[in-house]
RNA sequence: GGCCCGAUGGCGGAGUGGUGACGCAGCGGACUGCAAAUCCGUGCACCCGAGUUCGAUUCUCGGUCGGGCCUCCA
């Protein structure tokens, strides 16, 4: 099996093939931190994190470096810290913080290097410099500017010929500017801004300049893939690609770029400036991380996906069946002595089924099918404990744990998902309740029994009677 | 105005030139004291029109509808 990745600027698919497969590198444009990051944000966070797992599952964990940027030099950031009277790193660290921890609480791997602006400015004005060197940018009043004619190419990626642009612009033009689709790389700071010192006066730097710097330090240029929503094809990435080949550093700087379809809220984009966001902060106090990121992956990472409260029950309700047959095959090897456990004869159905798995992830992270293979898994576990066959529980379990673990999911045990939302005090009424409840069954009392589930049930708690006893779980999250 | 996507059953969502993935929900049955879970069974889905073809949901063209980008929102 072979990784193959839609390519944005080639517009296909085609076998992925890194330049160094001791060394394969990805980088994708992460947040601006100066407030919680909105569920949106998170669609690329969770969908390149599948891909870095992929990777690394091929590769070797070692071999692949993953970088994923945060900017926390910005206009916003500036604002908040003025309004609370602050420097801009106490905003930005704060809200760092609060991004990593939800990253973490969907499953995120933490990315190899995460650069900050702030940390590369030496380098940022260095590549501006080699612009200027190569006759790629220019100064004027204060600004530096990319000269988009130093790059017959521009255009290429978002597939938008310049001329055409120009026709459609709808955006006033800075007077200085030579070309109407020039861009700024280095400018000059207003009053109560951060600035920084460089050979081109006093400043702070364009937005596109700073990835390609810091792709640069934390990776070297090129790369294999880069990454990012694609509202950021024109004009971030274009811009992005015209100075990492207009440096003079090579000609190449991505060899594939990867572009996740946007997050809508209902009818309305998701965006900070209309007032329907959805922080993930606040949505993971309402339902497990699991479960936010089986929504994320439910459609094709590409596609467009609709981003609705049924969606998440959906999602939780997906894996509340695979957690089950996981807990009912727990159960059922506790019950096999050690002594008659047999280490697995050839499973054949379980193993395609995993073969699919991957066969789905590294057809361009074809999540939808992959879910297919991971249920087509619990399947044939859940067959091989109705069957009693010890061997084909132990290895369809474990292909089920493999697999799903490889997706960022089924990391928690069991009981922790069905019962994660009570507190040792619950369980222990839980538990005596359920005691009670077993008396009253083991007398035919059967309203009492009744009662009993009553009671459980107004403590949000469901029992399921089993030939083995009772378990429970918490019937909606608070 | 320019450029680019998409249109699949109640919902979500893959995929394929010819046997209707998969999940959620529903319905019938089994099991259960009753439930829940589980198991078995169950769904006349591929936007419209024309074309290509022995055959199109799948390819081509046109249309309609929806969405995105062109503004330092992933």
């Amino acid at each position: 099996m072979t990784l193959s990745l839609y390519d944005t600027l080639t517009r296909g698919k085609r076998a992925f093939a890194p330049r160094d497969p001791k060394r394969v590198t990805m980088y994708v444009c992460g947040p601006t931190v100066y407030n919680y990051a909105h569920i949106g944000n998170f669609r690329p966070v969770v969908v390149f994190d599948l891909l870095f797992r992929v990777l690394r599952d091929l590769y070797g964990n070692e071999a692949v470096l993953y970088a994923a940027n945060v900017t926390d030099v910005d206009d916003k950031i500036n604002r908040k810290a003025t309004e609370e009277g602050v420097p801009i790193g106490v905003i930005s660290d704060r809200y760092l913080a609060a991004y990593n921890a939800d990253a973490a609480a969907l499953g995120a791997l933490q990315p190899t290097f995460q650069p900050r602006v702030t940390e590369t400015m030496d380098a940022i004005i260095a590549f501006i410099g080699d612009l200027v060197t190569e006759g790629a940018a220019y100064a004027a009043e204060g600004h530096v500017l990319f000269d988009t004619q130093a790059f017959p190419d521009y255009g290429k990626l978002s597939g938008r010929p310049m001329d055409e642009m120009i026709a459609g612009a709808r955006v006033d033009v800075a007077p200085y500017k030579r070309h109407p689709a020039d861009f700024v790389l280095w400018k000059p700071s207003k009053a109560d801004e951060p600035v920084w010192e460089s050979a081109f006066g006093p400043g702070r730097p364009g937005w596109h300049i700073e990835c390609t710097a810091m792709i640069e330090q934390a990776l070297g240029l090129p790369i294999d893939i880069h990454g990012g929503g694609i509202d950021l094809v024109f004009p971030h990435h274009e811009n992005e690609l015209a100075q990492g080949v207009c440096a003079g550093h090579g000609h190449e700087y991505a060899d594939v770029w990867m572009h996740n379809g946007f997050l809508n809220m209902g009818d309305e984009k998701m965006s900070k400036s209309l007032g329907n966001v959805a922080l993930a902060h606040d949505l993971l106090k309402q339902y497990p991380g699991e479960a936010i990121r089986w929504a994320l992956l439910a459609g094709h990472y590409r596609q467009p996906l609709e981003w609705t409260g049924d969606l998440i029950e959906q999602a939780k309700s997906a894996l509340d069946r695979l957690y089950r047959v996981l807990d009912d095959s727990a159960r059922f090897l506790d019950g096999v002595p050690t002594g008659a456990r047999a280490s697995g004869g050839e499973h054949t159905g379980a193993t395609q089924a995993f073969d699919a798995v991957l066969g789905a992830l590294q057809d361009d992270l074809n999540t939808p099918t992959a879910f297919a293979g991971l249920f087509q898994l619990a399947d044939h576990l859940r067959a091989a404990v109705m069957g009693k066959d010890v061997a084909g529980v132990e290895r369809s379990r474990a292909l089920l744990l493999e697999a799903g673990q490889l997706m960022g999911f089924l990391h928690a045990d069991a009981g922790t998902w069905f019962q994660g939302g009570a507190d040792d005090d619950l369980k222990a009424k839980v538990e005596a309740l359920i005691a009670a409840r077993l008396a009253a069954r083991t007398a035919r009392d059967w309203p009492e029994a009744d009662r009993i589930r009553g009671e459980l049930s107004a403590l949000n708690v469901e029992v399921m009677d089993g030939p083995t006893g009772a378990t429970w779980r918490i019937k909606e999250q608070a």
